[in-house]
RNA sequence: GGACGAUUAGCUCAGUUGGUUAGAGCACUUCUCUUACAAAGAAGGGGUCACUGGUUCGAGUCCAGUAUCGUCCACCA
């Protein structure tokens, strides 16, 4: 096809959806249909599975970018490249979310049942599956959708259930009662680090529980005191020192206690009276001062939220209203000393930012500190620690990028607790445990109507925690254990695990990352990767996180319809490094439109002007131009640069890089160049070697385009598997000399030589650095009545000297790659000359003086390097010939 | 309370082991319809690199401290 026939606009819109589709059936997603040698090197990331809850947001199309870069960069580098797809069921979330859309429609889970509800939730995660499918391939990602996985499908259930299983017989999962984070919305118990704290003004009160009691205490929550059996006070606090250890029996608003005083560290002096009210059953702190102090645990509250019975008129009340009539008690019976507001963070579920409510409760745990044989007699968070620290299991250490955030991990590992991995909730693996009376087996015993399962499920990082090898199983029977070990007993397996990158964003190194290191190691006995780059969030351009409720959402594909794949793709990764947020907007994502819309046009250019077949001919290196000496060797450069930023993960730097030499470089110098020059057979090649590489250089990073113009240049291969441009592509010419030996140079030469002269006659101003000199030759004439004309001709010309003599234009140009100092003829005026020449004049003084003071400064001298001296001598030689020259020019004015 | 980050042009941000007189994009000013591209090209203005010290021949870069903003963790009875 020839440029004329290509449209001057590139639309993505007629081009995106087809191109996907020919990457698709040509089977290259899937490394087991690349044509490679047997010993290639193998490459893989599993993409971290979206929440089934919906659509993406700009922050996993920014995951999708980076990885697809990765995964197309090794793909081309002759990788056997591998990036799974999947999709997260995201337990608690899915479960709210079909639950709202329920409540909408006047029903319920309960009303609905297990069954009937999770067919619902089923549905609804199947629909949302769909939908984020066809996002991510909107996004170009080039993941292999033959191997795609979901974390609650029957093989991941069977990786699930066996490390459950795994890990009981280890006795690294106990069930325990503990006070635990319970949201009575949810119905279900989180994470630690699923609760976040909010702060709110709340109500502190403080009283005695009885007339006669000797310390007064201060507490934001009145109605658990009724399960009150100890108040501690610091050890320290010379108030209350004589009272520790003593016991004190009373009524507390018609309750019987029964209250121990002692003494605990944590307890601060100068809060409310510096006395605290031990709440056993509804505090994670009072948990364990009761059992340090073996200390009756009384549970107030139940699953609820409400008062439970045994509490004489309290029974049944709400938890807040049990607070009021709390306080209506104390006022009456005045124990109260003081009602004062204070902002308090209180813990609230992270889902649906119900308080959360401390609870004792029977649940499932992992045990990390327990020794295990497994871990050559570690726990597992000695394991996780070291596997970050220096490696184990004969690998080297987990690099986190950026290496700051190793530290968080380090100290969020080291202040590591049992991990409670029980939800009461229906959507999710249900644990695999069956109860018949004080009876437990681990053993399916779903067949045997007299055995009852745990109604309860796992924790979804539980299993997303397996995500890197529960992945490269592609049937049941490839999940085993044997001797006690679980083993995936699959090709995917041996060629692909450890897995090389897991990209995310930071707000999940502690959900997700740290979770998977501590799954992989005990289950495996491996690392589930070797390098995490960590993203930062993408915000909206004030900063601010993009949420629904503030409307500042930019959807991706509202973003794809307008301005294509490939301009967002640019936008989200330049400009933004690692760990740190980055801003988009509409603006910043319609301006990498236009430059993808430049490529297009340089391509255009190019094939008009290389035509078919051009490519065959050899290059004579005598032949070439300066121009073509001089881009070759930026093209070099320009190759090295970006596959080593690439292998350091400096994506947004290699995008820049890239963007410089196309536009600045290829676009605006070079080809401006190869207009007014001869059309040599070399010039032909290397336009078209050049519009080659960087199209391959720029396919990870806009795929799209790139594979539509290498489509129109005939090719057989597609542009996905083509090979990373090397530089032994280049080494048959050798541009480093250009500037001393190419007779062209010598022409310029002689143009400096004739400037020169000029200047010394004082015909031009000597400061001004011109862009370009024409030597029009036989046009003369005709160009010099076209002067304005020629100045805005895109040949970086700005002021100019016409020459008659001379040959061609382009000569103009060579002086100026070449680095001449050319000037301009002129008429000058000479009053605003000798100002500006002034001020000109005090700038070089300023900087040889620096430069003096560093040269004779004997420490530099004697410490720089050479090379740096050298350079500075060489400054200042030139600065003050410079200077020297000025002054002269002054004086004749 | 602990940790981490940020502070560079009007705005958004780069600046990789310390080394020219600190960069880009957008915005702004001026010019140009020109045979790849007006979704373009050319030229130009604009910065005490938050502040204070220190190390160094030399600091935007390294160290210490201060201020402001932000994020995370823990606690808040």
């Amino acid at each position: 096809m020839t440029a004329k026939e290509l449209p001057k606009i590139y639309d993505p819109k007629k081009v995106e959806d087809k191109i996907y589709k020919i990457w698709e059936e040509s089977g290259f997603f899937n490394p087991d249909n690349l044509d490679l040698p047997e010993n290639s090197p193998s490459y893989s990331i599993v993409l971290p599975p979206p929440n089934v809850t919906g659509t993406l947001h700009m922050g996993h199309a920014a995951m999708m970018v980076y990885q697809d870069i990765l995964i197309r960069y090794k793909r081309m580098s002759g990788f056997r490249t591998l990036w799974i797809p999947g999709t997260d069921h995201a337990a608690i979330a899915t479960q709210t979310k079909v639950e709202k859309i329920l409540k909408e429609k006047g029903a319920s889970r309960h009303s609905l049942g297990r069954e009937k509800f999770l067919a619902e939730v089923n549905k609804f995660a199947q629909d949302s599956h769909d939908t984020i499918k066809n996002q991510t391939k909107k996004m170009g990602s080039s993941c292999d959708w033959s191997r795609e996985a979901f974390t609650l499908d029957e093989i991941r259930n069977k990786a699930v259930n066996s490390v459950f299983k795994l890990m009981h017989e280890d006795e690294l999962i106990y069930r325990g009662e503990r006070v635990i984070n319970w949201c009575p919305r949810c119905h279900s118990t989180l994470a630690d680090d699923e609760v976040e704290h909010k702060n709110r003004e709340t109500q502190l009160f403080t009283f005695r529980y009885w007339k006669d009691f000797p310390i007064p205490i201060s507490t934001t929550r009145p109605e658990t005191k009724l399960g009150d059996t100890a108040v501690a006070v610091n050890p320290k606090d010379e108030r209350y020192k004589e009272f520790i250890g003593q016991e004190f029996l009373g009524n507390f608003c018609g309750i019987d206690l029964k209250i121990k005083i002692i003494a605990d560290r944590n307890v601060e002096m100068d809060f409310g009276t510096g006395a605290l009210g031990v709440t056993p059953a509804h505090s994670m702190i009072d948990w364990k001062m009761a059992k340090d102090n073996d200390l009756n645990i009384i549970k107030v509250i139940d699953e609820d939220g409400k008062i439970k019975e045994g509490f004489g008129e309290f029974a049944g009340l709400t938890a807040f209203e049990a607070r009021k009539l709390v306080v209506e008690k104390i006022k009456q019976n005045s124990l109260l000393e003081k009602e004062e507001n204070i902002q308090n963070a209180i813990s609230v579920c992270y889902r649906c930012g119900t308080s959360i409510e401390p609870l004792p409760s029977l649940q499932w745990f992992i045990d990390v500190n327990k020794k295990t044989e497994k871990l050559n007699n570690k726990s597992i968070k000695e394991t996780c620690l070291e596997a970050v620290e220096k490696g184990v299991f004969d690998r080297e250490k987990i690099n986190i990028i950026p290496q700051r955030f190793e530290k968080n991990y380090f100290q969020w590992m080291n202040n590591l607790e049992d991990w409670c991995i029980s939800r009461q909730i229906w959507y999710g693996h249900r644990i695999p445990v069956w109860y018949k009376g004080e009876e437990i087996s681990l053993e399916d015993k779903s067949n045997d109507a007299s055995w009852e399962r745990d109604s309860d499920t796992l924790d979804t990082w539980f299993s997303s925690g397996m995500w890197t090898f529960s992945t490269l199983a592609q049937s049941l029977d490839e999940i085993k254990i044997e001797n006690g070990k679980l083993v995936i007993d699959s090709n995917d397996f041996k060629s692909f695990h450890p897995t090389s990158v897991l990209e995310t964003g930071y707000d999940i190194l502690f959900f997700w990352v740290a979770r998977m290191i501590i799954m992989t190691t005990y289950a495996i006995n491996d690392i589930p990767f070797q390098d995490v780059y960590l993203h930062g969030l993408v915000l909206d351009e004030n900063g601010k996180k993009m949420s629904k409720s503030l409307g500042n959402v930019l959807d991706p594909l509202d973003m794809i319809e307008k301005f294509g794949t490939d301009a967002v793709r640019l936008s989200l990764f330049i400009g933004s490094t690692p760990g740190n947020d980055t801003r988009i907007n509409e603006e910043k994502i319609e301006n990498y439109r236009n430059f993808v819309n430049k490529l297009w046009n340089i391509s255009r250019f190019v094939t008009s002007k290389i035509g078919d077949g051009a490519t065959e001919a050899k290059i004579e290196e005598k032949n070439l131009t300066f121009a073509d000496k001089w881009i070759i060797d930026k093209i070099k450069n320009l190759i090295t640069e970006v596959t080593l930023d690439l292998e350091k993960y400096n994506f947004s730097l290699a995008g820049e890089k890239l963007q410089e030499f196309t536009k600045n470089d290829f676009a605006d110098w070079y080809l401006e160049v190869a207009k007014f020059e001869t059309n040599t057979a070399e010039k032909n090649i290397i336009l078209g070697k050049i519009l080659e590489d960087i199209l391959k250089l720029w396919h990870p990073f806009i795929p799209f385009i790139t594979e539509e113009i290498w489509s129109n240049l005939s090719k057989e291969k597609l542009l996905l598997i083509e090979n990373w441009p090397a530089l032994e592509n280049w080494n048959e010419i050798t541009a480093k000399d250009y500037d001393s030996k190419d007779n062209v140079f010598e022409k310029t030469q002689t143009i400096i030589t004739a400037i020169r002269n000029l200047r010394a006659e004082n015909k031009i101003e000597p400061t001004k650095k011109l862009k370009t000199i024409i030597y029009a030759g036989d046009d003369f004439e005709k160009i010099k009545n076209e002067e304005i004309l020629i100045k805005n001709l895109r040949t970086g010309v700005s002021e100019l000297i016409i020459e008659k003599s001379g040959e061609k234009p382009a000569e103009a140009l060579y002086a100026i790659a070449s680095g001449v100092e050319i000037y301009l003829i002129n008429e000058i005026d000479k009053d605003a000359e000798r100002k500006r020449i002034s001020a000109e004049l005090e700038n070089l003084k300023k900087y040889t003086a620096n430069l003096n003071q560093r040269l004779s400064n004997k420490e530099f001298t004697k410490k720089a390097p050479a090379q740096i001296v050298a350079q500075e001598k060489e400054r200042l030689a030139k600065a003050q010939s410079d200077i020297l020259e000025m002054e002269k020019y002054l004086e004749k004015l």
